[in-house]
Order: structure tokens, then sequence, then C-alpha cells
DNA sequence: ATGAAAGCGCTAACAA
DNA sequence: TTGTTAGCGCTTTCAT
């Protein structure tokens, strides 16, 4: 919109009295420039405040400087502040690199949808998935030279460079945090099993009873999605099993509030009865009556990470995964 | 990355048998082409897989086809699905008019900054303000013929074209409810006043209560700041003052749950002692025990309004404000 | 180390 | 209605 007519390399370079490949090569940090000329230019720069032009730079050098970040246009992502953590972490480390962030909310990402389109069409640098949609279409980008990163773990072993946090570790904790409390009986309340995380969770909450020479029993684990509502139903069942147990480990906050709602409800004291432990240590882990003990995750971190690496592949780098430390928070659940 | 050299309105003109300017003008939706060589145009298209390249188009044309959305990096935000989900609903609207979304996340959106520097260099057909922040600043961009649209009510008088949910109403909505269910006198607990939707709740609190033939007390009124632990200490003052309620309005849900909090604490009975009402239906509204009364605000459809009205701003139509109705979600806490 | 010059792929006058 | 033709502003060989 409007032509402000702003300067362009033409008047800067008259200005300063030298080429506009001169400028060009300053303007982006090409060595081998006199100091003194080089000076001159960004002084032309600032004096007559220039300001590049995104879409010319880019068709000459085929760079656009966008990243896109592609998001399902999922209830669970958006009513979950993880991601819009995670995205903000993002986009401020990308800045810092000069890039942008274009942020991508797919209903289907089919690689005939308009996203998969657009990934396509090189008009980004690089593309940054959140839960890896169709591992096939994100292999297919990467195929095509397209640099991708995860946050989260792949499903499958393919080698995307990905960053999550610790789900298996973190469960762990969790765990060994119940059982260290005093707790005989351990159950848990698992994620949606398709995910990798939940997967992962579920395997450390095993290897955290194993740690204690207990055999982990398939009575104790009940099958969530995540869900508030998901965390009360899966508790009323855990209950109607009939076996004992005196400490829960949810896959999230959210279940772990609705599964303390069903244990109440049973007549259960909390932590005294059943303590529990969440994961995520969201808003509500400290709004809950009792406060939720938690698996802390650094998301901002999981963000800036996963920049980080977008950079490095943009860079021609090496780059390796990375699994991020959870902490346990203790409150007044367990 | 990876010349994967793509087709051009080379290919397509010569493979069609037309000149790239007739290439063009089908590709643009103009009108007058004669439909069969639009046709033949769109098969030499689909034939080849071509796909246009948005930068040589956006410098040709001056349209980047980018609209920024700037948010805060400020906690508050980040830290709230409310945002997320306004994001979605604008990002999925602007792709059907061929708009993509950039993120930009400040941290000062002083005029000094990278973001003002993107946003003033041309970069972007418009910007979307979460929040205002600057208005002066924001204003400046308006002012150089930068389309922009609010999401939020503007504290200025300022003629920002902008969506919000209707808070006074829904204030008001909040307050009736709980003198309809027999409460005779009503607390409340504000937002940031900073922040033109808490003076609106405000605004909306004692509306209410005038409507009943009740002159607004300042006494019942308590000055938080949106975060949980003000409900908790805004409570625990209203409390001391000694002043009679038994009914509360807060401005939002983690205010009000933090109210219920210390409601009990102090032996309170909810809702039969003070019936307590908050707003925005949040998770925590449907989680918290007893399940917090509420009113809801559809922050997609506002996500969606906003990019509806970047997309007449860049089309030259007029655009109006908009405000959205609000609804009174009934549960258990009044 | 610097400059000249040829595009990058598309759009939009202008002509026809 | 269609084609011709200049660019848009920057990058990048290729000379020097």
């Amino acid at each position: 919109m409007s032509t402000q007519d702003r300067p362009t390399y033409a008047e800067i370079s008259s200005h300063a009295g030298v080429s506009q490949a001169t400028v060009s090569r300053v303007l982006n940090g090409d060595e081998r420039v006199h100091p003194d000329r080089a000076k001159r230019v960004l002084e032309s720069v600032a004096a007559l405040g220039y300001r590049k032009n995104r879409a010319a730079s880019a068709l000459a050098s085929g760079r656009t400087g966008l990243i896109a970040v592609v998001i399902d246009d999922d209830m669970r992502v958006f009513n979950d502040p993880f991601w819009s953590a995670v995205s903000s972490g993002v986009s401020r480390v990308l800045q810092t690199a000069e890039l942008q962030t274009l942020l991508m909310v797919s209903n289907m990402t089919s690689p005939t949808g308009a996203i998969a389109h657009y990934l396509n069409s090189g008009d980004v640098d690089g593309a940054i998935f959140f839960q890896l949609h169709s591992e096939e279409f994100v292999s297919k980008l990467a195929a095509r030279g397209l640099p991708v990163v995860i946050a989260g773990t792949p499903l499958s072993s393919a080698d995307f460079t990905y960053v999550d946090s610790d789900n298996f570790g973190g469960a762990r904790q969790a765990t060994h945090h119940l059982l260290q409390r005093g707790c005989k009986s351990i159950a848990s309340i698992t994620g949606d099993i398709n995910a990798s995380a939940a997967r992962q969770r579920l395997d450390g909450y095993r290897q955290g009873v194993r740690d204690f020479g207990i055999e982990p029993d398939n009575d104790l684990v009940a099958y969530g999605d995540y869900s508030h509502e998901s965390g009360i139903e899966q508790m009323r069942v855990l209950l109607s099993r009939g076996v004992e147990f005196d400490g829960v480990f949810a896959a999230n906050d959210l279940m772990a509030v609705g599964a303390m709602a069903a244990l109440e409800e049973a007549g259960r004291k909390i932590p005294d009865d059943v303590a529990v432990v969440g994961f995520d240590d969201s808003l509500i882990a400290r709004t809950t009556r009792p406060a939720l003990t938690t698996i802390r995750q650094d998301i901002t971190e999981l963000g800036e990470a996963v920049a980080e690496l977008m950079i490095q592949k943009l860079a021609g780098e090496e780059t390796f995964s990375r699994i991020l430390p959870t902490e346990l928070i203790v409150r007044d659940s367990a």
C-alpha cells in the first residue's frame, strides 16, 4: 500500500558513491568490502532511512526469509496454551535471525491441501510442524529439500530433526515421587495413546514402578485421551475394577484434575487416600484444589530450541534432535 | 532451497499458446479473458504443476499477501488460550483469501523495534493487533496507509476498526443473573483496570446493579489484575472490609476461581453463602469445583471477524467495528 | 576489493 | 479481448 517511494539501492549507491553491488554486499554481510566504504554505505542507509524490500530480495536470491509453523486446527491445540507458548518462543528466536514466522493452521494437512500447496511452492525457507501430522507428507517435503523441524516426537523412527520434552523421564520421575512418598500401588491414566508423548509417558510410568521392584500391572492402567472428561471417566473405571491403588499418575494436568474430582466423588481423600501427579504444570495445576503436584516442561525453551535447530539447518549445519529435561513440581496432591 | 526449476509463465504461456499477460490475467481472476483461452491456461497450469512465485508477484504488484498478527510477548497472552484461538480463526479466514498470517511477537512494540521496522517496510499488506499496544504507534502505521484491525477495544476514541466481545453487556448479564437468583448485594473484582475490557466489565457490573434499583457501592469493588493470585487477594480484601455481599462477579474465570478459594478458606459456601460468576468460559470454568457459572465469549468468531474486516479493508470497502454478543453459561457456582 | 550488467518471475501500462 | 514491453528492487556472476 502507498508507494512511499522509499529509497532503493540506486539512491544508496549514489549517495554513498559506490556501486549497487557494494551496497548489496554490505547489507548482506559480505566480508570482502573495504571497511571505509562499508561504513559509508551504512551511513547512507541510515541517512536515507533505507529498508530492504523483502520481495525483491526474495525474488533475486530465492530465499524468502519465511518459516512456516504448521499447526493442526485441532481443538486440543487451541485450547491448550502449550502451543501458543511454543510459537512465541519460535517466533522470538527466528526474529533474531531475520526470519519471520508464517502461521499456518491446517484443518487437514492432506498433500492436496492449501498448506501443502504453499509449502511446496518454495515460498518458505523451512517448515516447523507441531505434533507430526502425516509423517509421509512431511517426509516428502523434507525429501524435496525443505528444511523441517518437528516440535514433539515423530511416531516413526524416520530421521526427522525434532525437539521434545523428556516424556519418558518425566513420567518416571512422577512415578518415583509417588513411590518415594510411600505409595504402594500406582495407577496411571494415559493420554491419547496414538500420540507418541502418551506412549512415552506410559513407558516412563512402567519403568518407574519397575525401578522400585514392582511389576507393572495392566489393571492399573486406564486409557484416556488427555481431556478432563476422560480423566473423570478413567478414574471411575479404575475404581470400578476393584484393584487397590494409593497413587495415580495422569499423563496431563487436565486429566489429573478430572481424576481428582472422581476420587473425591468416591470419597477418597487426596493425597492421603490417593496421591495424584499430573504432567505439564499448566495453569490449572496451580489453581486447582488441592494444588496439583506435576511435571513441568519448559515449553518456551522447546520453542526456542526448535527455532535454533531451524536456523542451524538453514545454515547447512548438522542438527541433532533434542530432548529437554522436565522438573518435578511438588504441591499438595502428592 | 533446491531450485526445482518449477515452470514459470514462460512455460505456461507457450504450452497454452497464449501470452504471459493472458496467463497473468487468468491467474489473477481478470474477467476479460475468453473462457476458452482461460480454460487452456488452467489446463496448462495443472498439466505442468505450476505454482506462482509469491516473491515475484509481490515485487511486481507491491502486494505481499502477508498480514501481520502482532502480539505482545506478555505472559498473560501466552498462558491464555484466548489469543491462540483468535489467531487460529484469523489464520483460517485469511487463508480463504489467499492471505498468509505472519506471527510477530513483540517484547516491546517501540517504534524503533524490529517489528515497527518490518511493519513500516511495506512487507505486509496489513496488520492485526491483539490488545492495543501503543496506540500512537498503531495510529502512525494506519496514517501511513497500512490497513489495521484491532482485536479488542482501543482505549482512545481513535477511529480504529476493531472487534471485541461485548464486555459491558456480558458483565451486566452476569450481574443480572446473580440478582435474579436472589442475591441482595453483589461485589466485583475487576481485571487490570488499565485495559479497556476491564473497565467495560466494571461499567457493565455497575449498570447491572443499577438496573435492579441498587446504587453501586465502591466498597464492593476490589481491583485485581486478572491473575489467579489477585482473585484470592482481592476476595480477602473484600471480606476484610466487613461489607456484606452474597454474590460476586469476577472479571475473568481465573480470578473467580481464586476468589472461590478465598471464600472457602473463609468458611463461606458456594453458591449458598456467596454465588460467583466469572467471565471467559475458559477451560478452568468447567473443571473447577464447583463448576463456574460464567460469561462465554466466542473467541474463534472474534478471530474470524477480525480477519474478515481485514479482507474488506484490503478490498477498499468501508469497515465497521463489531461487538460480539456474549452468553451466560450457568453452572454450579451461581 | 569493486563495478557492470544480466536477470529472478511476475504485473500492469500501453498498444493493437 | 489480447499481446508487447517495461520495469519492480535486489542478487550474483563475471570482469576488472
